[in-house]
Formats: structure tokens, C-alpha cells, sequence
DNA sequence: TATTTTTTTTAGACTAACCTAAAATATCCA
DNA sequence: TGGATATTTTAGGTTAGTCTAAAAAAAATA
């Protein structure tokens, strides 16, 4: 078995991983991680001698297949409880993180697959970000960013790029929850700012950084 | 906030409480805690800096106000996860507790309160034991070891004196979960054995050592 | 009550995960 | 291409929780 940390160590990479090209570096990881380079060292060292990276000096590391596989088991539990917090206890999406983060280290295979079960085989978390299956497969979406529509494209709000609890809050104070349906009326070429109208009749005025953190699903 | 140990500690120390009179030994802590006397030393002086048990050398300890709030609480939320385990994603009662063991030490009242609202706020967990409210009050119950009863009497399984798996999975086997209504058909004066017959029309032959794990609401 | 046995504490050591400071290596750029 | 800068590793130390062995205190018993 390995420990919370070891488990926080394997999502940190993995999630580097998606984001950069090739390895991923000791000063990357121990700033997500928050805390030092010298830490990330031991720890990536003992990760590599339990096979769960490819580890060379000053090469920085990448998951082996077992490093990968628990990483994305992590990633489902994390994103099954979210779901479960928001949809069956009724938490908002910008309060379920850091109780997931705890949630994602039970340690049994029996409780995530009937939480599953329970929930219908959820396929998106709260946040739009896809559920892996129990054998580690993530299903494809078709999310655009509101930021690449077109004047008169229409959709559902179906993911954010952003998780920081206060863009998330803004979007609930715009009453932009997931499953919204909005239309794109005003595309403001100087700024990129948008325009949109909500099915319930509202219109709405988003910046670029706004819409570029939000994803429609067409 | 305390790690996981030493609220593993607390809550061993309030169930030795309940079990013994006077201050709880070292000893009895290490058995329990499948530890070592030295560690419970040390620990135990961890908790005394803490103010959450008194403790002076050679006495024993036992637990402040504080100390015993807080395993209340534990206690709280192992039970509620419990019943949830078995009540919503229908886990066997024999099933639960190594999880619960882990759940309890998520740390979150807010996320505890709505799982106690959208469970029902449940009285009893599913070995028949009384969950503390959110304040740390415990309901009364009024059962009766079935192993008392008088012949004629009648009654409920409302819960289990031993939580072992093995027991546990006895009764699952004679049908004799939480709940089932049996009827005392007859007393063995020899050897305090006990022949009772469930509403289904089942009759069963009882030793008086099961019968004396079995708690009955009349 | 004195001696033996049991319980508890202390002393000293280990591991995991972290730290700081210094050394080693890699990268950048004039 | 060589020196400056940035990154990474090593060395050595800390804390929490554990351990074993030995010392101290309490309890049992003769
Ligand atoms: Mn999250
Ligand atoms: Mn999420
Ligand atoms: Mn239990
Ligand atoms: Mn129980």
C-alpha cells in the first residue's frame, strides 16, 4: 500500500504530466506539492524504487504504467465523491474539492465501485471533468471553450477550465451552474468579451478570461 | 486539528472508559491500539500537553471534557458512515467497519451534518448502536439480551454485543439480521440454550453464547 | 513485611516526510 | 565557448510515531 502522500505525489505528476511536453521537473512538482525541491527528491527516489516512476538524475521523472494506473484510480475516487457531495448531500461545486481530497485516499476498491453503482456511473464530475471507469478509461468530450464560439452557436455549460473556488463563485452568482443553456448573441472583437442569453431570458456580459474558462457542449 | 493517531487514541480511550471502572492502563491501551506500552506512554503524554486526557504517571488516564467531545465525534461519524454504507450502497453489516474506520477520521462537520440530514439523522447503526447527535447525545435504547428473555416473550433484533465478522456473519447465515421479529419459544435451563421461532415461521436452535450477543427491543 | 512479579516509564534508536544550506550539474547567453 | 544563473541533488537535521531493552514503581504474594 502506499501513503497519502506517495498518492498525492502520483495525481501531482500525472496531472504536470497532461500539461507539459516530456518529463516532468523537481521544481514543478514541488510547487504543486508546496513544499521543496529537496523533499521532491527523496520522495520521487523512493517512487522510483517502488516502480511507480522512471527516475533518472536531473532528468526529471515520468509514471510507469503502475504509477499511472493509481494515479488515475485516485483522480476516479476524487471524482466520484465530488459528485456524490454536490449531488446527493447538495454542496455547491466550489465547496467540494478540498473534502474530496480527503475522500480520495479511502482505501477500498468495494466502496468506489458501489459509490459508482449508487450514482449511476457518473461519466463528468461537477466540474465537467470526465470520470475515469474502473479499469482507467476516460470518456472523450466534445467541450468548446465559450471564448472559440461563434456569434448565434448555442449550448450547455458543461465544464470550467478554471477550479478556483472564486471564478466558480462567480459563475454561481451569474447563476452559470453546470447544465446551464446559453446562447451566444455578441462576440466583441476588440476585447473578446462575449454576450450571452440564458434560455431563462438573461443576458449576460463575460470578459475573455471568463470565457475562456468556461466549456459548452454543443 | 490531530492526526489520525491520536484521535485513534481518543476514541480507544473512550471505550475502555465505558468498559472499566477508574483511570484506563497503559496496558489496555497497547492491546487495544496493537501497540506497544512505551508508545501509549508517549502518546499519552502528547494528549495530556493537548489537555485531552489527565494523566500522571503510574495513574492511568482518562479523558478531559475535550478529549472526550472530540471521540464522541469520531465516534459519530463512524456509526453515520456505517449506516450509510449498509443503508444506501448496501454493503452486509459485516462489511463495514474497516471502512468506517477510515471515513470517521474525514474531517469535515459540514460534510458529517449533511450526510446525518440525508440519511434521515438514523438513531442506531447497523450493529444496533446509538449514534451520537451533532451535540454528542446519545439516545437511550431499552434492549434486552436475548439470553434474558422469558419464554413467550417477544421482540426485535435491534443489535449485537459482539461486532466480530465472524459473528456477524452467523446471524446473516440464520437470517437473523437487524430488525427481524422472533418469538422465545423455549429456555434450556442445562445449558442456557434458547429455541426461538421468526415471524416467517423459522425455528432456531441458540446457544446460550449467541444468545447472549443478541440485543432484542421488546 | 520482604520478596517476587507485573506494570509502567525512560533511554536510545528507527523510518517517513519534511526542512536548510551547500555542492553538483545543467542551461543560458554574451 | 566560457562564465553567470538556475535547477537539482546531497548532506545533515527535525518531528511524529513507532520499537526494544533496561530502569523504576506498583501490585501481588509468601
Ligand atoms: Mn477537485
Ligand atoms: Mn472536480
Ligand atoms: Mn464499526
Ligand atoms: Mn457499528
Amino acid at each position: 500500500m502506499n501513503s497519502f502522500t506517495e498518492e498525492n505525489y502520483l495525481k501531482a505528476i500525472y496531472k504536470l504530466t497532461e500539461q507539459s511536453v516530456g518529463n516532468v521537473t523537481t521544481n514543478a512538482i514541488a510547487e504543486v506539492m508546496n513544499t521543496k525541491a529537496a523533499s521532491v527528491t527523496d520522495m520521487v527516489k523512493k517512487l522510483a524504487d517502488k516502480k511507480l516512476v522512471n527516475y533518472a538524475k536531473y532528468q526529471g521523472v515520468s509514471l510507469t504504467k503502475k504509477g499511472e494506473d493509481i494515479a488515475i484510480q485516485i483522480i476516479r475516487k476524487h471524482r466520484l465523491w465530488e459528485f456524490f457531495l454536490v449531488n446527493k448531500l447538495n454542496f455547491k461545486w466550489d465547496e467540494v474539492h478540498d473534502i474530496a481530497e480527503e475522500l480520495e485516499h479511502i482505501n477500498s476498491s468495494a466502496l468506489i465501485d458501489r459509490l459508482d453503482e449508487f450514482l449511476g456511473y457518473p461519466k463528468y464530475d461537477p466540474h465537467g471533468d470526465p470520470i475515469p471507469s474502473k479499469n482507467g478509461i476516460f470518456s472523450a468530450n466534445n467541450f468548446y471553450k465559450l471564448l472559440k464560439l461563434n456569434e448565434g452557436d448555442s449550448g450547455k455549460v458543461a465544464g470550467v477550465c478554471d477550479h478556483s473556488n472564486t471564478f466558480l463563485q462567480y459563475l454561481e452568482k451569474q447563476k452559470l451552474g453546470l447544465g446551464t443553456s446559453v446562447y451566444l448573441t455578441e462576440k466583441n472583437e476588440y476585447d473578446q468579451s462575449v454576450v450571452i442569453t440564458t434560455t431563462d431570458g438573461r443576458v449576460l456580459f463575460l470578459s475573455k478570461e471568463v470565457a475562456n474558462n468556461i466549456l459548452i457542449a454543443k
